[in-house]
This record gives structure tokens, sequence and C-alpha cells, in this order.
DNA sequence: AAATTAATCTGGAACAATTCTAAACTATTG
DNA sequence: CAATAGTTTAGAATTGTTCCAGATTAATTT
């Protein structure tokens, strides 16, 4: 069990971490960067995020939570992942690499940079240069109904 | 300019579509099956399509956009692709390929398969098997405030 | 070709995810 | 420690989409 609010060390390198993205550290956005930014790679909406704060112990209204992924984001903590419409995931692994999307339960699955090679890019529309190349392998549990 | 309601060669060809499909051939589905499948590559979202309608002079509810959209991607007449959360684009061409997104414009771009390569995929997760693979090269234009 | 039926269409309400707003609060600076 | 600039908040607003129940229409039967 983690105790959030005597966890000293946590608190600091989460500081540290804002400072160095240029964020304030708030007591708001240090609670979420020590639950998001502590090494794990994950994806989260900003639904689980809010829950996760309140269970944590946190209160952080939805409207600070959307704020702070999509600040997080800017500063390049976060990525953020379109493999849904009408939901967003945040990824704690900035690093380049791609996902596995399984279909039936809405989870996202890393897939190191090296495990994907694209041989071959066509050439990209004139006037525009590649911002980011995503490869989503959406993958379902097999149908065995016949 | 078309003539809609005069090109008796269309809505036959579009009826025959739509019985194939397994769908029943109504006044709003023919009308949107000759905006949509006449074999050129579009990319468009519900409210698009709708303008579209209008302006062709076939007033549908926005619902029945939504409804048709949905069943055209059921049967296989459409392609549904995600690019940004909020917002769903629908892709005329049903073949195996990959696209540009501009996102400046939020425009989509075909890419045809074999102009992508993907050597090599990671072994999918036990006990599932792949169900697609989206590539989506994000381009933007360069910027040039330096 | 009228009657039956089953599918479809519709406007508007409902919904979900997200952003906006303006007032209250808080970290930093002087 | 006061000033100020940045942040948080609840709730309203917005956006894209789905749902609903009644009206309409295509297909089927008579």
């Amino acid at each position: 069990m983690v105790t959030p609010f005597t966890d000293a060390e946590g608190v600091s390198r989460a500081t540290a971490t804002l400072r160095k993205a240029g964020l304030r550290p708030t007591r708001q956005r240090i609670a979420l960067a020590r639950l998001l930014l502590d090494g794990r790679d994950r994806h989260v909406t900003a639904e689980e995020l809010h829950g996760e704060a309140q269970k944590a112990g946190t209160d952080i209204s939805l409207a600070t939570i959307y704020n702070t992924l999509n600040q997080f984001t800017e500063s390049g903590l976060l990525r953020e992942v379109v493999v849904e419409t009408g939901r967003s995931y945040f990824d704690t692994n900035t690093d380049y690499h791609h996902h596995f999307f399984h279909e039936d339960t809405r989870k996202l699955e890393d897939i190191p940079a090296h495990e994907v090679s694209l041989a071959q890019l066509p050439q990209v529309p004139p006037g525009t240069e590649v911002q980011r190349v995503d490869v989503i392998v959406r993958v379902v549990r097999p149908d065995r109904s016949h």
C-alpha cells in the first residue's frame, strides 16, 4: 500500500519533473504526476484517472484531470493515442512505439518500436512532412461460434 | 451538374448495390449510395454527408445519415477510419490500405497497401488474432517560424 | 391494387466525452 | 507578506452520436 501524503521522495521527484516541464507544481499536478509518471507503462482515460485519484484520497475535479492530461501531453510527459472515436487514451510511454488494441476489452498494449519494421513508406504529400507514424494492430479474441 | 432525380441508371445501380448488401433500397439509402458509392475514393464525416445530401436536394435527417453510415459499414460498403477522437470518418475505399492524415486540414488521403510494407510484425497477444492493422502517417505543413 | 406487415425514417430528447467560464484559490515574486 | 499571475473548480455549454416512439414507406399477401 502506498502512503501518498507522507512519501516525501515521490513528491519531490514529481515536483522536479513538473518544474522541468515548465509546469507549476500544484497539489493536483503533483498527485497526478505521482500516479502516472512512476515509470510504469500505462494507458489511461480521463475518467479512469479521475477514479484512481479519488481512490488515492485526492479530490481532483474532472476539469482539472482534463487540463492536466492535456498539459502533460503538450509538454511531452504523456502521449495521446487515438484508437476509438469518443474516447481519449493517454500513454505514459513517450518513446516511439506502436500499439495493440484489444477491440473487445478496449485495452491498449505497447509494441516496442523495434518489433515493427516499416520497410517502405510512401512519399509524403507535397509541402508536408511526417509528424508521426502510428501503427495500430487491432486484435480480437477469435469467434468460436461455428 | 447532376440531375439526381432523373438519372435512372444511377438509381438502379445504387438499388442493386443495396440489395446485394441486404439493405432495403429506400429513397434515402439510394440517395446516399449514389453520393458515396460512385467509385471515387472519399472520406466523409456524417455532417459533411448531411450537407452534401441537402445540397443535392435530398432532405435526410441526421439520424438517418448516422444509421446509414453504420449500416453501410457493417455490410462492407464503407470502412470507418479512426484518426481523431470525437469525429468519425467513413472511407469509400474498402480495400486494404492505409492513410495519410493532414493534421492541419483534418483531411485523410489513401495510401495504397503496396506502398507500405510492414516487414515485421510482433507476435500477437496469446488468445487473440489480428483483426486489422492500421497505419496512419500524420503529416503537417512544416512550421517555418524560426 | 388494396390491405397487411415489417422495416425504415424522423425530430427531438438523451447521452457521453470534452471544453469553456467566471469566480475562488494558491504558488511564486518582489 | 502583499501583489499578481497562474491554477482549480462546479457547473454550464458544446460536440458528435445514439436512442426513442410515432409516422412513413417498401415489400408481401390477398
